[in-house]
DNA sequence: GCATAACCGAGACGGTACGTCAAGTCTTTGG
DNA sequence: CCAAAGACTTGACGTACCGTCTCGGTTATGC
């Protein structure tokens, strides 16, 4: 039933819990990640401060937790689409990638979850098993999906596939060195499986 | 002569610019970007805090010009090996680069570059015109040289290749995902390169 | 028996009423009445909060029965000495009065009482009732003996008599405005008596 | 000029001295002691809470200084009417004491006042000198005339003769034990009077 | 003799205030 | 006549307690 950084206890209340996740998500698409205050939370949320600082160890670590509910699908299941064709599908969840990207709603607290993370060894721990991992398996079934039907060398390198695919989009973006268009998730398709053609 | 993101003037004091960003630069490797402010910064460099309002106009802008400070080399001119093997280079290169990353004196004070970048665009512009751009007409120098020799196909996106090789880089140092050792630069190399075979 | 500010119930535990009063006044003399917190209180005497706000109105009144259960005597009855020489008597009470406060261990704990009276009138009511009034009936008995037998005058206000001969010391004691010493003491006795002899 | 607790410095505003005791004392009298914070005072005099903290220790200090600018006369002297009639003359003084112990525009800041230096030693004495000391000294000086004029015993014990007299009065003051009015302090001047008479 | 209700410990809750820190602005003063 | 020194207002920090409110778990009547 959901759970990310915080501990959990039967005494603990869910409305308090799911108040404080929301407000920190409106406020950050509001005023911002680096004007978010655990205070403005607590306000928003109709909380007491130390509940927050009960359940929580870091501002970072709500933010990471109220993304952490969104991101979490109901049935627990990713897939990626598989049609048969790696290109076209990779080029379709790429160009997905890079619109969700170019969207504000999404962008912000992700930029924020990226910067909390950056500096945060242990953040970043939490963040790669809980929400990185499950995408990323999802990723590679269909990269082996690929591979077992010999669209990619049966020696493919799955793993450094997918970080080529990926670092590139996800680095233009956080440091808006270029434009994210079909374009650029096109080239990048095709250039990282030029790498592992059979 | 100094510039980044400051602007000038004959009335400024050449010894308080300087003890400024000394300390800022100090100041980071020892207590870390986060805990950073502007008065240790003054009381380090035994400077009023007036001073560094008076010339940056936030935090980013003294962190960013104590880091261009360090990166501006005398000649101003930066050059890759050539020595007629790309691949070879070309992981020497990447072998080094993942090398700083793992040198704490280097790594924090650019993890906090890059923590400010994200979050504001103004930063990041100057960033990519002031330290990125040099880095990369080098680096894009090699590889035309590399295409000229007839190592790459005389179509390959150079910019795109460049992407290829450092983005993941990056991305796996910032977030921590996994070991930055010569394996991965090499398999970087390899991979990037087969892309762009003539 | 107990029984001073608080209600009673057959269902009330006494040996947590007991650990509360003791757990009070431990933590009175030991950090003193400033520093006394409910929540100390419960902890030290392994009770829940609740118990305490159930029998107890205010912190004052804790405080209040911790002392009365002090001060109260088993047999209920005090009696000053009557050797048949007011002076002598009255000396030696006082005295004993002065060593009394001069001892930490009764002296904290009275002048926190004294602070929470001051400023609760209510509390000042059952402080009169409970605390002073025995004693004070106690010292008009003596003084009423020593009229009878001559030694005071036929008409003087005993009650006034009493305040002469106690406020000076306990206003020196409070303010710590002077030694409270036997000498202090013998001339308090001594000036006091001459202004009501025969 | 002033200055009582707290120290000084050409930098310091006095502007922000000035409101905040101000603030101080009207609170006070609003809110009472008790309930009288820091955040309030500051808010009410628009100043930082800083400020405060950085220019007094405690709360109690703040609350004596903004009293002892109060009590602090322009001209510094302080004087007894002298009628040639000591009993006259205190009778007038000590029913006038016991009026202001009656309007609670006074007594809610005495009280107040007492409190804290009941449980401050520190402060009492800064008490007894800045506020005490000069008021007792004319006080003083009205007895020595009386006993010049031979109104007093020769060798009267002037201090004690002061305790006697206002000991009882505030006793009954602050412990609301009994009520303070003009027979009260006349009996209190004769039997204290009738103690050193020549 | 068993239910049931009050009391118990524990401790989470919404709050208020604490005392500290730093931000960014304004003022004084010494070199 | 700058610029260091540093006081100022503001606002958030993280902590301590407040007094209220469940939570289960005993007791110990009283039906």
């Amino acid at each position: 039933m959901a759970a990310g950084t915080t501990p959990n206890s039967t005494r603990r209340s869910e409305r308090s819990r799911v108040a404080i996740l929301t407000a920190t998500r409106e406020l950050i698409t509001e005023v911002g990640y680096a004007k978010l205050t655990i205070e403005a939370i607590a306000a928003r949320a109709g909380v007491g401060k130390q509940t927050i600082y009960r359940w929580w160890p870091s501002k970072g670590a709500v933010v990471f937790d109220s993304l952490l509910a969104l991101s979490e699908s109901p049935d627990g299941g990713i897939e990626l689409p598989d049609t048969g064709d790696v290109e076209a599908d990779l080029k379709a969840v790429l160009r997905a990638t890079a619109a969700e990207f170019s969207d504000p709603a999404f962008a912000a607290p992700i930029r924020a979850l990226n910067t909390e993370i950056i500096n945060d060894p242990e953040l970043a721990a939490v963040y790669r098993e809980k929400m990185e991992q499950p995408i990323r398996e999802a990723k590679l079934r269909r990269l082996r999906s690929a591979r077992d039907a010999g669209q990619l060398a049966a020696d493919a390198d799955l793993d450094l596939l997918l970080d080529l695919l990926y670092a590139p989009l996800t680095q233009r973006w956080l440091l808006r060195s270029g434009p994210l268009d079909d374009g650029f998730a096109d080239a990048l398709v095709e250039a990282a499986l030029r790498a592992f053609r059979p």
